[in-house]
DNA sequence: GGCAAATATGACAAAAATGTGAAAAAATCA
DNA sequence: TGATTTTTTCACATTTTTGTCATATTTGCC
């Protein structure tokens, strides 16, 4: 199996050594940065990171303000580095979908441990070729798409597309993201394009074709609320 | 039952990786060795080894002095590779105790087949050699197919494109997949050579041909249902 | 309400992918 | 070697998908 890819965000340079030096031997692939606007920036150039372990206390942009940055379009894993356990700051983390703390001072069994259950939480074999929400079930494997048990028939596109949907659940999507992640990025048509699409699988949905939602001026939002 | 340990030994980086990749995909554990000095000392330190792939050209200590060695106090079994067919080295190798060939370049399934057949020889068990479906039985060892009690007469390509299908049944495989499973990874033809033997396995397996579905933008899926 | 901008929709044309038959190339066999 | 079989490529027909456009509708805002 590939390597996994994680991003430590942490502004001591000694806490970044310990858990890079862990991970490392773990088997793990890790970029470091050293302050939330860094970690920002990396994560905008470097799409494939698997998981992302974020300190609250930096300078410049903390924790949350990249947790909420980076949640509004990716769902990325992301653990939190806490000082003390402080269960308000743990209640409101897990609404932002922090999916994991760790307070320090840990073991490095603890982190490792942790790691490891989110990413198999994540990427398990489940979770990757299989999306369903809402009475909507996209098998990836088979390519096969059922809503409410009843098989249809989605093109390539359309197929991408309600998959890419499906994977960033809740997320507003930006036109622009759409075309960078479900065409290629030699595509250089219109906008409006996706508009088309959406038309199509909203109506293959049937009744749930409500839940993509438009969102005025940006692009589109899947979201299983009415 | 215990995954196998394979240990692969070949100097090239490239030539193990595709071999680690294949094993590993199918379910077997592999301990890369990149000479026959490596190779000896590895298989001194872990006892547990259940299979060598070893090829014949290697700097150092080549394939034969690691086996004329390994023979000496073991019987585990061996298979060598070969750039080319040399009966004369085949001879050779039986002598001292090679328990099957492989000649690059190899397909991957003929490598995870040959690797199959030698571990049911020596450890015994295994049964994937008869694949049903649908009234289509397809035979590998003795390359004999029938649909609906009648036999048909495959061709070697058409016989493992099939075997292919089967083996993934319900599943939609992308024809780069194809490729790489069925033709030798060193082939670099047309995409569209698969659309001819499909064309063709269709129409040899008659009423039937309808089960190999064409998933437009991706390749093919077998699936028997209409 | 009325206006401007953005989105929804249906129709259509362009583009892309596949099916097919035949020929070329390669491998195999006698 | 020549003949035969298998495999691959090619050209063209066919099918399906995808993108664009014009028009209708909706939304945000004054």
């Amino acid at each position: 199996m590939k390597k996994s890819k994680i991003m430590v965000v942490d502004d001591e340079q000694r806490m970044r050594k310990i858990i890079n030096d862990f991970l490392t031997k773990n088997g793990y692939t890790v970029i470091e940065a050293c302050d939330g606007e860094e970690a920002l920036d990396i994560f905008y150039e470097d799409s494939d990171i698997d998981l992302i372990l974020l300190d609250i206390m930096m300078p410049k942009l903390d924790g949350w303000g990249v947790l909420k940055e980076i949640r509004k379009e990716s769902k990325v894993p992301i653990i939190m580095l806490t000082a003390r356990s402080d269960e308000s700051d743990e209640l409101l983390g897990f609404d932002l979908g922090v999916d994991e703390y760790i307070t320090k001072p840990f073991s490095p069994k603890i982190l490792v441990a942790r790691v490891e259950a989110v990413l198999r939480r994540t990427q398990g074999v489940g979770s990757k070729d299989i999306l369903e929400t809402a009475g909507i079930v996209m098998n990836k494997l088979t390519h096969v798409v059922t809503v409410d048990g009843e098989n249809v028939e989605f093109s390539y596109k359309e197929f991408e597309l309600l998959a890419y949907f499906l994977e960033n659940e809740g997320i507003a999507l930006p036109r622009a993201n759409i075309l960078n992640n479900v065409w290629n990025y030699d595509y250089y048509g219109e906008d409006r394009t996706i508009d088309t699409h959406v038309k199509k699988i909203r109506s293959k949905l049937g009744d749930k074709g409500k839940y993509i939602k438009t969102i005025w001026g940006i692009g589109y939002k899947f979201e299983t609320v009415d």
